[in-house]
RNA sequence: UGUCUCAUGGUGUAACGGUAGCACAACUGGUUUUGGUCCAGUUUGUCCGGGUUCGAAUCCUGGUGAGACAACCA
């Protein structure tokens, strides 16, 4: 299946969450009309498993016509920040995906969630609750065993709305009261022992700023939110499960206290199993440790397995909707192969980056027969998978750069490249064989001579000879040195976060990044393309892997991220 | 000793009572001026037991295993 039909949504779409949306097609329900939503608390960076739900939710949403909404959670003023908000709405909008009208908040909806409260405490189904946390947490019961009843589960409805109110008007402080449902103390779901619904927070609100300073809980907000927009299917990871029962419980409470709201579409909440990578975590929480404990450059680190760290790493919008879809939705939990990931990125890369020249750990070669001074410009193609790209000039000298490791003295058969007395091809230049070597006191080589074969330049019919081997170079006089950076994996276990006595941070690769400043790249790379859409340049070095030029990079001073290598099947002979 | 959810190759995901397919990974071979790409091919699977049925991955039942739930987080 090709890209373009993945992003036309041309693919046959089999997965669980179509199929419920179908079936209340069939029904007739909310006039045929779909609604999704994104709903991320502003409390952090978006992660790919974060892509995954926004595919999925904006696809759907797009698949059906009816659009999604970007909606902020921000029922919490101690954890959530604006700055969290910028990132969120730059790496959705980056992904490719537009939310409809503005973004919306849970804050927006505070007045109408109060004045819902107070409804369900003239009905009788909430109370004010006086005991600490410790207290509710003690009479709450177990999984396995019932919850009891609070002392103050049977107050007044006067005396209710009397305390409630004074916790607006921030006669308390905080912890020292909450507003709870009253539902089933001895209920197998946890969530229905009488949940909280608004606790007290003297606390600053990115939006709201001071004016409250009571705010609903994550249950009491979150379905009302989705019913007041006309939300149709609530998509959700796995573990808001539990919560749907009390999802329904609120909406049938206000609907039953407001009748007319009977009209509106009544929102339903879906679940799937979320995205797991291995050899990373994939937790808010301990994305933020590690960004506090500055074990990485912060959100955007090319090794993160944020939005905004893979985007810096080099990765494609489209590569990561691919990669959503290819993964698929289902209930089961799942861990998927990081392989998966970078052959996406591989794929769309191979069609659409140039192809230049650059050396990243050189040695330098010497064609003794070449004339000192002399520059022959070479023609080399941009991209051999799309010959629309052009192609572009590189100067070949007497001197130039190859790659330590394509020099093997005394190497084995198996291995195509150079050796004293062997030849080789330097790609779009010439056929040369090596004669000698020079190396120090150390036995590190420092140079190596070669002589070319004046008929075998490329394009010419003496090239058309076998040669075991093609190698890469630059001319030594010619290319601009650069910053390299390559990253492995951050974790050297394949679920650092899953071993209940040890702390993630235990498994972290020493060698997750490698910079190399001794690094030369041919003169015109900029005239090969490599300009994408987002403003990231994307290169393949050739024989190398593809990388993209840094957010730190200068002019002068080029920094280029290794998204991915190349695959490589002489590594693995090895 | 609770409630809920889940179980298909190494990893994901299809098959909706009728030939277990696809992708990634792995491995062969071919092409190749990238040990890339591309092409051809190979290996590997329905958790276990019983039942219903002409026929079960699918339906029923009993096990087993995994996950979620006891935040004034979302």
């Amino acid at each position: 299946m090709s890209k373009e039909a993945i992003e036309n949504n041309e693919l046959p779409k089999t997965n669980f969450l179509h199929q419920e949306i179908d079936k209340d097609l069939q029904q007739g329900k909310n006039n045929g009309k779909v609604l999704t939503r994104f709903p991320p608390e502003p409390n952090g960076y978006l992660h790919i498993g974060h892509a995954k739900s926004i595919c999925l939710n904006f696809g759907l949403g797009n698949f059906y016509k009816g659009g999604t909404n970007l909606r902020f959670d921000d029922t919490n003023p101690t954890k959530e920040e604006t700055e969290y908000v910028d990132s969120i709405m730059e790496d959705v909008k980056w992904l490719g995906f537009d939310w409809v009208g503005e973004p919306v908040y849970t804050s927006d909806y505070f007045q109408q969630l109060y004045d819902w409260a107070v409804l369900l405490i003239k009905a009788g189904k909430a109370y004010v609750d006086d005991q600490s946390a410790d207290e509710i947490a003690a009479q709450k019961g177990t999984p396995t065993t019932p919850g009891q009843h609070s002392p103050y589960r049977d107050r007044s409805i006067e005396e209710n709305l009397n305390l409630f109110e004074r916790m607006k008007n921030g006669e308390f402080k905080n912890g020292e009261r909450v507003l709870r449902a009253k539902i089933d103390m001895a209920s197998p779901n946890m969530h229905m022992r009488d949940p909280l619904m608004y606790r007290i927070i003297h606390a600053h609100h990115h939006r709201t700023e001071n004016e409250w300073c009571i705010y609903p809980m994550y249950d009491f907000a979150h379905g009302q939110s989705d019913f007041i927009e006309g939300i149709t299917h609530s998509i959700c990871t796995l573990e808001f499960e539990v919560h749907r029962p009390l999802y329904n419980w609120f909406l049938d409470q206000i609907i039953e206290a407001d009748p007319k709201l009977k009209e509106l579409p009544r929102t339903r909440q879906i679940e799937f199993a979320r995205l797991n990578l291995n050899y990373t975590v994939m937790s808010k929480r301990r994305l933020l440790e590690l960004v506090e404990n500055k074990i990485v450059e912060g959100w955007d680190d090319p090794r993160m397995p944020t939005i905004s760290g893979l985007r810096r790493r080099g990765y494609t919008p489209e590569s990561i909707r691919v990669f959503a879809d290819k993964v698929g939705v289902a209930r089961r939990e799942n861990i998927i192969d990081v392989s998966l990931l970078e052959h996406c990125i591989r794929e769309d890369l191979n069609k659409r980056a140039p192809r230049v020249y650059a050396v990243i750990d050189p040695v330098k070669v010497v064609i003794t027969n070449f004339p000192e001074g002399e520059v022959e410009w070479m023609e080399a193609g941009n991209n051999p998978e799309d010959e629309s790209m052009g192609s572009r000039t590189l100067p070949f000298t007497r001197e130039i750069y190859i790659e330590r490791e394509d020099f093997m003295e005394g190497a084995p058969s198996k291995f195509f490249r150079m050796d004293v007395g062997r030849e080789v091809r330097l790609k779009n230049a010439y056929i040369v064989k090596c004669e000698g070597i020079t190396k120090d006191e150390n036995g590190e080589i420092t140079e190596i001579q070669c002589t070319y074969d004046p008929d075998t330049k490329s394009g010419m019919e003496g090239s058309n000879r076998k040669v075991k081997g093609t190698l890469h170079w630059v001319s030594v006089d010619h290319s601009k040195q650069i910053t390299v950076k390559q990253y492995d994996r951050l974790f050297m276990d394949e679920a650092p976060a899953g071993h209940k006595d040890k702390d993630f941070k235990d498994f972290l690769n020493p060698d997750s990044l490698q910079q190399l400043n001794n690094c030369w790249i041919e003169p015109n790379f900029m005239d090969a393309g490599g300009e994408f859409e987002d403003g990231i340049k994307r290169f393949q070095f050739q024989r190398l892997g593809y990388f993209c030029l840094d957010k730190n990079s200068t002019e002068d001073h080029p920094i280029f991220n290794r998204t991915v290598s190349l695959k490589d099947s002489w590594s693995k002979q090895k």
